[in-house]
DNA sequence: TGAGTATTTGAACGCATACTCATATATTAT
DNA sequence: ATAATATATGAGTATGCGTTCAAATACTCA
């Protein structure tokens, strides 16, 4: 909540701001269809697994695994194991650092 | 607004959602960091030469040009030219795609 | 016209990514 | 133990992306 009318302080921020180069790994993520449709069925499902994913995205288990495995990476789902299968779900806060850059 | 209860249904939609492709395309662009950052630089100027926007977020006017070209690819700035210099904006509803189907 | 400034364009290179396939691990049931 | 199911993993490949460089275009001013 710092005043920003000086260019030269917005360009220091621009340098080393964490939480913008987090949006671009995050965005990055979901910037591909498979990834993001993951998220929009986990939006609707609380939690679901992996063949099931696979299934509804239409892609096979292993690219939805490699992908749950990118969403997690940036923290964007969690997961939890049950016998043989493991339900991913979306994390708490998946979208709050996107939304704070880029929402009003 | 439909119900949405019946993965059935929730499969096909995935399928053929021109909104969600379409935010996967805005949301691989902005998951790179010099495009987001002249995304966030957008937001607290109004409109901005290619030179300038290069100087503040510390790239070449090279790279800020295809940067600014892909970003207009998916209808995320704007510009107009006054004699040699072009000003580039963000556009109106930059972010709204991303916001509808990631937002609350 | 010619020099200077602003921007764009296209080629080239290196690097990251998405996806597939085969294989490995883990768990359950017979 | 063996088979079957669920998931993960690593290698391989093809494709796309970011960045740089050199050159082209557009406009202004002297």
């Amino acid at each position: 909540m710092s005043m920003r009318s000086n260019t030269q302080l917005l360009k220091q921020e621009l340098q080393n701001n964490k939480a913008l180069e987090l949006c671009a790994r995050q965005c990055g993520v979901i910037g591909d269809a498979t990834k993001l449709k993951i998220c929009y069925l986990l939006r609707y499902h609380s939690e679901l697994s992996v063949t099931n994913i696979a299934e509804l995205v239409g892609t096979t288990v292993s690219n939805a695994s490699h992908s749950l495995n990118k969403l997690r990476a940036v923290n964007m789902v969690t997961s939890r194991k049950d016998a043989q299968t493991v339900y991913y779900s979306l994390a708490n806060n998946a979208f709050d650092n996107i939304i704070s850059l880029i929402g009003n």
